[in-house]
DNA sequence: ACCTGAACACCGTTCAAGT
DNA sequence: ACCTGAACACCGTTCAAGT
């Protein structure tokens, strides 16, 4: 391997730790490892771990920006869109939710090139910048709190298979909780259940625009 | 203060610690200190660390318990007071969305307890048991999501002012923005926003049911 | 039963010194 | 400009030994 460290092969094999060891395996001296020099060489490229950590994000919202797919003539399909590349990059990295969300974005132009045009299409379509905003924040808001208990899950039973089982849950449940009980049964897979419950926060955004503010008949110039 | 350490003033105490130095500053030598012990006396009644932030959720997971209010005639309105409760809870401590959310629960009969006497309710009001559970489960997420970014801006806002201003966000945005720039204006606070974000999430919640299972009228008897 | 002292294998970060 | 060696002040955890 070349030695030439630079700040972006830094972040890009904290990456690599991040898939490989978790959260907790991604330390400098690792990282220091990984590249094959010593500690200190990662202050000369960043400040310190936040910053690492900072970069990281960024460099996954990048990729969320990037995947995008352009804004269509449909709000409910752009916020499904955005729903789904979101929730795709953070399952793609161990920890990728806890980690990611919430994160201090280094580059706000980054934010713009994901929020302004999807703002532009739909107020063009009648929705006010009110909605649109709220829109994109419930949104990303339901994403983050699924994806968190959904990777929470998932990787718990990755480690301990017994821990998540519905035999090991119904055993420790009791008689008086039938309908809790029931409920862990019908509980389909993950894909499923992002899907209905995003389409339930839809149609609440959907809701609340038709109820309030429905959008002006084209006219016809003749 | 009297020296019988006991697990439960270990949980607590380190919850008091949570709130004056963050989740950063929840370290087993600094909890000794607290408790007037030397570190190795807390692994007496704890097995690890992991076991110590299982209980803290836990003992939180215990306050919204018996907080919430008993389940009443409007399943909307149950809904409400359980993310008003959740998202309360959270704000309460330092880093407590982060630090609660995606939580192992050490005791299982406090989930049971939370959800039983909801889901009773509900089907009892002519939910399925499916509708019942996708309901809990999308508003847990959404006021995840929403705590999590909310709780990282007001946070961030107190450690650095400038960070989350307006004058200063104005001023990193540029030109080409202009929707994005008027966003950011009319931000209204955190409780409002709250509040009607909750409530697209139970009109999405609604529209779903409305739509797929009207209930039953009730009969009279005479 | 409950706690301490000493130790182990780690952390993030700084800084003088090297090239 | 970029990196290292050595050091500092920390971590979580184990374990023999004390009471």
């Amino acid at each position: 391997m070349p030695k030439g460290i630079t700040r972006e092969k830094v972040v890009e094999a904290a990456l690599e730790l991040l898939d490989d060891k978790g959260i907790e395996g991604v330390t400098v001296r690792a990282l220091a490892e990984r590249l094959d020099v010593r500690a200190p060489a990662l202050y000369w490229h960043l400040r310190n771990k936040q910053e690492l950590l900072d970069e990281m994000s960024t460099t996954v919202l990048r990729r969320i920006a990037d995947e995008l797919p352009p804004p269509g003539s449909d709000w409910r399909e752009d916020l499904a869109a955005y729903a789904r590349v979101l929730r795709a990059e953070y399952l793609r990295h161990r920890d990728g939710a806890r980690t990611f969300s919430g994160a201090r974005v280094s580059d706000p132009e980054l934010v713009v090139r994901v929020k302004e045009p999807l703002y532009q299409s739909w107020t063009k379509a009648g929705l006010t910048l009110q909605e649109a905003d709220d829109a994109l924040d419930v949104v990303v808001a339901f994403v983050v709190g699924f994806v968190i208990e959904e990777q929470e899950r998932l990787q718990s039973a990755d480690a301990d298979p017994t821990r998540y089982s519905l035999a090991e849950r119904d055993a420790g449940l009791g008689e008086h909780a039938p309908l809790t009980k029931d409920a862990g049964h019908l509980r389909d897979s993950s894909e499923e259940r992002f899907e209905r419950h995003l389409g339930i926060v839809l149609d609440g955004l959907a809701a609340r625009h038709v109820r309030r503010d429905p959008p002006p008949r084209p006219r016809r110039t003749r």
